[in-house]
DNA sequence: CAGGTCTATATTGTCGACAATGTAATTGAA
DNA sequence: TTCAATTACATTGTCGACAATATAGACCTG
């Protein structure tokens, strides 16, 4: 099958994932300067290496850099969450349109047959869904699009950046058992070919999930996580 | 005001500026080899500028590249335009639905403006207007949406690929004035604050858009021109 | 002659050093 | 003391050389 997450080969491939998953999982703190000479003899390679894979970063969003200045990781803000679940609805939308559309009938008994696993854990209200299942669904979804703009988009850019935020302003939260049903409407849509309905649903699918997270943002106790992430900016 | 272009500083700024327009204009083949020597006596710089301005290229999706193998521009093929505007479709139809709720009432004053002189070059005929007057059109609205992830996605990276592709398929055609009918509705939508409203004419507009690509890329004549820079891809 | 292996060459990946730029400390004058 | 200019330092940008990998051709073997 195509997309397989090309492993990566070079030096400069393995330090950019590296150093992705160390900042997604907070690991370098949100808004930190990445200096070359200090990653370079922290990853031990050279700093072309470095100012690669940092390049690489810059390209997914997920660092800025200034010419001659250096490069930092972006800042969290509530604002800068609820862009990117804007153009996640407007791209996953368009993705689940179109997998309406593409999807093989193999892809979309794949697709159900997880469902029915899920239903399994959501029984035993394993609340472990939320993370691996629901990111499963949505990739299975995107890559049915078949389309190679859509899927490189999503899976390479916006995906990693939502993960940084839900990872380190600790969203991980309920909303479980009703964004199963949620799922089974949209691929219950995709399986009848019907390519408007499922676009709307994963639309709105994505819009509650915004919702929640705003919901949550104006809530005391998570505002403070973010607050103090943002202090350790400097 | 904010989102100015970025002007040029450093020298892997300049080439990677240089090369874009270089294989946007067609000046460098669809599908021809990046050779990082060869570029770099061509351009009077080091491999390490070329380097880091082809993998800028790479993030814009222009180019291609495969570990210890090489670089190279994209295959220009007619399922790849129509992914191209599909994402379109979504990315703009969101940015007008932003638009018009987070537009300034200066931007939307500015926008009625440009149409009025648009209005006056389709008068008179000039189909000078599909090239600049339209690109100008949509960047305004992208630009309104304030919507950093969106403004970034669409004119630092989609926006490059489409034009091209239209360059090098040599689409440049009529569809001016009921275009520009188009543009009025999804301004006055926008000025009306209607958010749906707005949306859905924007992908209207561009499905029509690319309905009209989809049908020159059937007739013969375009079709040769496609084959011809195809041949040149070895 | 066909097929495969091995060698030679060209290209990309990585490295350390130097140049250019930005930043902070120091010094001097008002 | 305060501000400005200048100097010293740290960081990024650029370069040329070397190492690792892939490609093409010669050579050998069946």
């Amino acid at each position: 099958m195509t997309h397989a997450p090309a492993p990566a080969i070079t030096a400069a491939d393995k330090t950019f994932y590296t150093l992705r998953t160390d900042i997604v999982e907070g690991r370098i703190a949100a808004g930190s300067k990445l200096s070359e000479a200090e990653l370079s003899t922290k990853y031990g390679v050279s700093r072309a290496v470095i100012r690669e894979a940092i390049s690489r970063l810059v390209s997914c969003h997920i660092v800025e850099r200034k010419a001659n200045i250096g490069a930092r990781v972006v800042a969290l803000t509530p604002e800068g969450l609820i862009e990117l679940y804007q153009v996640r609805e407007s791209l996953e939308g368009m993705a689940a349109r179109l997998a309406a559309q593409n999807m093989t009938p193999a892809q979309i008994a794949e697709l159900n047959t997880l469902l029915e696993q899920h239903a399994d854990s959501v029984k035993d209200s394993q609340l472990y869904y939320q993370e691996a299942g629901d990111v499963d669904f949505h990739y299975r979804i995107i890559i049915g699009s078949h389309n190679s703009q859509l899927i490189t988009l999503l899976t390479e850019g916006i995906y990693h950046l939502v993960r940084m935020y839900r990872v380190q302003l600790g969203m991980a939260g309920p909303r479980v058992t009703t964004a199963f049903a949620e799922h089974q409407h949209i691929a219950q849509a995709i399986a009848n070919r019907d390519a408007e309905l499922a676009e709307m649903l994963m639309r709105r699918h994505i819009t509650y999930s915004r919702q929640n997270i705003e919901h949550k943002l104006h809530s005391p106790s998570t505002k403070l996580t973010l607050h103090n992430i943002n202090k350790e900016s400097l």
